[in-house]
DNA sequence: CTATAATTGCAACTGATTTGCAATTAATTA
DNA sequence: TAATTAATTGCAAATCAGTTGCAATTATAG
């Protein structure tokens, strides 16, 4: 039982959600990946819980803050929330789809500069950067 | 006939495409509009395309770069390419849906220089800022 | 105007996501 | 700890988005 693990329980319970093993496992999946799609998520549950379980967990993990939706590749794709790991964009290779965070602080006041300028009260971005990767530049 | 309208013919004759009017009419509805999803693109067609072709049509629009996808809301829409309008990206409110699109230079460099910093070939990017316009904000 | 090539519409299909409901599991109470 | 209650899950079936094959239609070139 580790750190993260028992803010999982802590934020669940403050919910009045229940601790189950379903909900133990995709956090453990999504603990230890880049971000998935629905569909690479549900392959790494090899088959343990339901399709539809692993939707309504998600939603569910969204809902209250463990898990958020990033834009990537056209759809999203599902990763921890800021509460789990630092707050962080992708650069994503159009040839082997490996995905590169970038952790940019002027980055992140730039955009919040942008939202006052037009009064907009910000909630959530997204970036994406799409083009090669080091390795497939070459061609 | 205006002139985005010919520059819209030439690219489709430079390609060996012929000009329809399925693909005129598509043209004309993405110029009045904020980018739109699949659906209300074929929604706004009144039924005068079939739901295949306007697919087809938006298909063949993006490979000759009449046309591109933007991540909004957490799947794609569609709007003329930036041969047709200045780049830009969008704040989108998740109260009233309104996009609101941002020119940005300096927010422009900046990926660019993060793209560089990680030997990253950049061809092209999203930015989307999620949250609630003026309008939308007093609740 | 005719011949040729490109495009469209239709029917059917596939894959992703959602919904209703009964069976199961977790949390709470005694 | 056992019984009760409430939340969660799995299964079947529906819906929605996007795709494919093919014949009918329309555009372009000669
Ligand atoms: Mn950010
Ligand atoms: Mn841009
Ligand atoms: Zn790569
Ligand atoms: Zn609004």
């Amino acid at each position: 039982m580790n750190r993260s693990n028992q803010i999982l329980k802590d934020i669940l319970k403050s919910n009045r959600l229940s601790v189950t093993n379903q909900r133990l496992l995709i956090f453990n999946i999504l603990s230890q990946n880049q971000p998935l799609s629905m569909n690479e998520l549900i392959k790494k549950t090899n088959s343990e819980i339901d399709r539809v379980s692993v939707y309504r967990i998600i939603e569910t993990f969204i809902s209250v803050g463990i898990a958020q939706k990033v834009s990537l590749g056209w759809k999203y794709k599902i990763e921890l929330s800021d509460t789990f790991q630092d707050h962080h964009h992708h650069l994503i290779c159009l040839a082997c789809n490996k995905t590169i965070a970038i952790h940019n602080q002027g980055l992140e006041s730039y955009l919040n500069k942008i939202a006052n300028e037009n009064n907009f009260e910000t909630k959530n971005h997204q970036i994406e950067i799409q083009g090669y990767c080091s390795d497939c530049q070459k061609s």
